[in-house]
DNA sequence: ATGTGCACTTAGCATTCATCTA
DNA sequence: TAGATGAATGCTAAGTGCACAT
């Protein structure tokens, strides 16, 4: 039964390409591949595509499921390339400090019904002219956005939701930790309260503006450098040497690092070692000159005999470590924002360490210095109670400034961009955002068909820019390719997205086993990750590509004409608010919703329907090219599973065998005894059934998992109201599909949406 | 058109937590 | 009950896109 059951799924659907663990297992045995030796990699690869069949049949996701981060060593040639272009670093220090908030363009904020005005004057003056509304007089994609503007029904709804708020808590309670719950502390309370705020039911505001009152703690600073004890000994040149504390704690970050591959890069110990050098005292510099001579040997045991120690400890300890933190929690976790106590996202600020960029990054190994409050800016109302800084310290400023939404900021030196601190996914302000993005792309969807259209006319425009912008948009659209914006070269890992494509990222082939029109991708994506896919295009593309490639070097860019901001000025006149990040968003939902109708079956079991919307998120996640290395345990952990398996099977015929024999003695005996024996047996093998197709689920479900990440789509692509509505559909606990993080941050569209929801 | 600063979203990896197993 | 394991959470890097200046 349960072998049929598989198949059949696997029948089911087309997503699939093939693990051939076989093939793939030796590269993956560790990461440490993942940025080695790429060139010849790349080499093999193409070899293996030429000669391997494709399995896969699904035409967008016709890719190859080895997809490798990597670094590419033909960077280096482009970068040699456009030295010229090199621009003055902007390294220094801007400490332009604008006081005021500069008198903005109103944002979009497309959700207010002009029926339900407010009696604040100052939301009056907004309300009936959100810019995005008055600027085009193409309206056609915007009805939606009124179909799900919140609605002001309070009372009635506000019952009905109530209740249902209710079911969910209760579920979540009896499932989760209730115990722990109760023993922590009071502050709890109020947390739950606001939880069951429904922000979606309130009116926006429409002047631009992000809130009316902030007021909270400032950020929690990461504690004190505490030099090492003596006994932890630090030699140079096999010399033992005391360093002073500027130094030595720059060495630990260092230390604490050793077994991690970045410790072995030349780039990372040279900027690591140039940084460290400027911490030392003169003494220190004139005897430490040579990183290689340098033994960190003990002061790395030190530290894994702390963290031993750490494990170790009782459970007072780490219950009193527990609450100090939970104190801190709540002390300066939440912030009031409008009349609301809201969860802020990261409250701590980032503490000193060494720079880890992804992938080939240049300034991997250099010193993040520490953050003082003289750093920081904070943002609150004017007539809340400011933050105070720690004793005898001062804030760089302290501003008020409610057009934007976050709480502190300060700017890193590494990049030299600005970091800040603002609210959880679950709060209002980032809820409201997030919603946004969806009913942005559901307007898409209506008008999808028109700009898909445009742009396979444009194929044929005689501008070369037209065409080359048409082009990519196509990219973008049937590959979810990112907008790619152009980089500073020199300052951060040579990756790119669609606009910024190089010659050396395609390839072409006019016939490629027996498909036509064949284009190779070969690129480092966002994070460093590889792309890599062949897909088959119209002879249009094609033909184009071949002019776009005509004369120029590898290191070119492909598109010439083109770049992010010109591509984005397109789209605003196609359907406002469109940008190239919205087909992502769009082709995301669009193919759960899909994938969904088409895999999901109503006779299924629960797993099985389970394992239906991992596949329809898996598909997606390829989509988008989301990745994760295999885990570490990957196929320790496969294995184990499919030990419990093969038990599993060995227990349903045992207890086959039983059933069979009471069977036979309730033929011969007839009593009730016997008839009795049969239906637990009768039961018992059904039990063990659902147990093995379970455990056979699971194993599908992980395998077919191995490199793909489902959780960045997830929270980011997927209109979580898609999910939801299917939950309710197939009667599906919510729980199944989102964890409690991510129904805090989806409550939303667990409250509003039902089960004939339609992206 | 081009450059730059800023705000905010998206991303994978590291660490911690919870649960299961021996 | 310790240790292993997988899931959840935390962390922060790396994108996108817009406004504004030149």
């Amino acid at each position: 039964v349960c072998v049929d059951f598989l198949t059949d799924l696997s029948k089911i659907q087309m997503l699939f390409f093939v693990v051939d663990t076989h093939k793939h297992k030796e590269k993956h045995k560790d990461k440490e591949y993942r940025h080695k030796d790429y060139k010849k990699d790349k080499e093999r690869d193409k070899f293996k595509h030429n000669n391997s069949e494709h399995k896969d049949h699904s035409e967008k996701k016709n890719r190859d499921n080895e997809r490798l981060k990597h670094t590419d060593s033909s960077s280096e040639k482009h970068r040699e390339k456009h030295k010229d272009k090199d621009k003055e670093r902007r390294r220094e220090e801007k400490v332009k400090s604008s006081l005021i908030a500069k008198p903005k363009k109103e944002k979009e904020n497309g959700y207010v019904s002009p029926a339900a005005i407010k009696n604040e004057p100052e939301e009056d003056n907004g309300l009936y002219s959100s810019p995005q509304h008055n600027k085009t007089s193409r309206r056609e994609c915007d009805d939606e956005e009124f179909d799900c503007k919140p609605k002001k029904v309070k009372t009635e709804h506000d019952k009905k939701s109530k209740k249902r708020k209710h079911e969910y808590e209760e579920e979540d309670e009896e499932e989760e930790v209730v115990n722990k719950d109760k023993n922590v502390t009071e502050g709890k309370k109020s947390k739950k309260d606001e939880e069951k705020w429904k922000w979606w039911e309130e009116e926006r505001s429409t002047d631009g503006s992000k809130w009316r009152f902030l007021e909270h703690k400032g950020p929690v600073f990461a504690p004190p450098y505490e030099p090492l004890p003596d006994k932890v000994k630090f030699y140079y040149d096999g010399k033992l040497m005391k360093l002073a504390a500027p130094a030595e704690e720059v060495a630990t970050f260092f230390a604490k690092m050793l077994d991690h591959e970045y410790t072995t890069k030349d780039v990372f110990r040279k900027n690591f070692f140039k940084d460290w050098r400027k911490e030392m005292t003169s003494e220190e510099k004139s005897k430490i000159t040579d990183l290689n001579k340098c033994n960190f040997a003990g002061m790395n045991e030190y530290f894994k005999a702390q963290s031993e120690a750490r494990k170790q400890m009782s459970k007072e300890e780490k219950q009193k470590i527990k609450e100090d933190n939970e104190r801190i929690l709540q002390e300066y976790g939440f912030c009031i924002m409008d009349n609301h106590k809201e969860r802020i996202g990261n409250f701590r600020i980032e503490p000193p360490g060494l720079f880890r960029g992804r992938g080939d990054h240049p300034k991997m190994g250099m010193l993040k210095r520490r953050i003082r409050p003289e750093d920081i800016i904070i943002n609150c109302s004017k007539d809340s109670k400011h933050p105070k800084p720690p004793p005898g310290t001062k804030w760089k400023e302290v501003r008020h400034d409610n057009k934007v939404t976050w709480l502190a900021s300060w700017t890193e030196n590494i990049q030299g961009s600005i970091k800040y601190i603002m609210l959880n996914p679950s709060s209002r302000i980032k809820g409201e955002k997030d919603w946004q993005k969806y009913e942005t792309a559901r307007r898409l969807k209506k008008c999808v068909d028109r700009i898909r259209n445009q742009y396979r006319e444009d194929w044929k425009s005689k501008e070369m820019r037209i065409r080359q912008r048409a082009v990519a948009l196509y990219f973008i659209d049937k590959l979810a390719l990112r907008a790619g914006n152009e980089k500073e070269e020199g300052e951060t890992a040579d990756t790119v997205g669609c606009c910024s494509l190089r010659v050396e990222h395609i390839n072409l082939y006019p016939k490629l086993d027996d498909q036509e029109y064949v284009v190779e991708f070969d690129f480092l994506g966002k994070d460093s990750i590889r792309y890599y896919n062949r897909i088959p295009v119209e002879k249009r593309v094609f033909k184009n590509l071949q002019l776009f490639l005509e004369n120029k070097q590898p290191g070119d860019d492909l598109f010439d004409r083109l770049n992010t901001s010109i591509l984005n000025k397109h789209l605003q006149e196609l359907m406002d608010g469109l940008t190239a990040k919205v087909f992502r968003t769009y082709n995301a939902s669009i193919t759960l919703q899909q994938q969904l109708k088409e895999l999901s079956c109503s006779d299924d079991s629960v797993p099985a329907k389970i394992l239906s919307y991992n596949r329809a998120n898996r598909a997606v996640a390829i989509l988008c090219n989301h990745q994760r290395a295999p885990p570490k345990t990957f196929e320790k952990s496969m294995q184990n599973l499919q030990t419990k398996i093969d038990e599993k099977q060995k227990q349903l015929s045992a207890a086959r065998k039983q059933l069979k024999a009471a069977k036979a003695e309730h033929k011969a005996s007839h009593d009730d005894k016997s008839k009795k024996a049969v239906e637990v047996k009768r039961k018992a093998v059904q039990r063990i059934e659902e147990q093995l197709m379970k455990l056979q689920v699971q194993a599908t479900d992980r395998e077919e998992n191995k490199q793909i990440a489902l959780g960045t789509s997830k929270l980011n692509y997927l209109d979580p109201r898609i999910s939801v509505a299917w939950c309710k559909k197939f009667g599906i606990p919510i729980e199944k599909i989102y964890n409690k993080t991510q129904r805090e941050k989806f409550a939303w569209a667990i409250d509003m949406a039902e089960k004939d929801f339609e992206f």
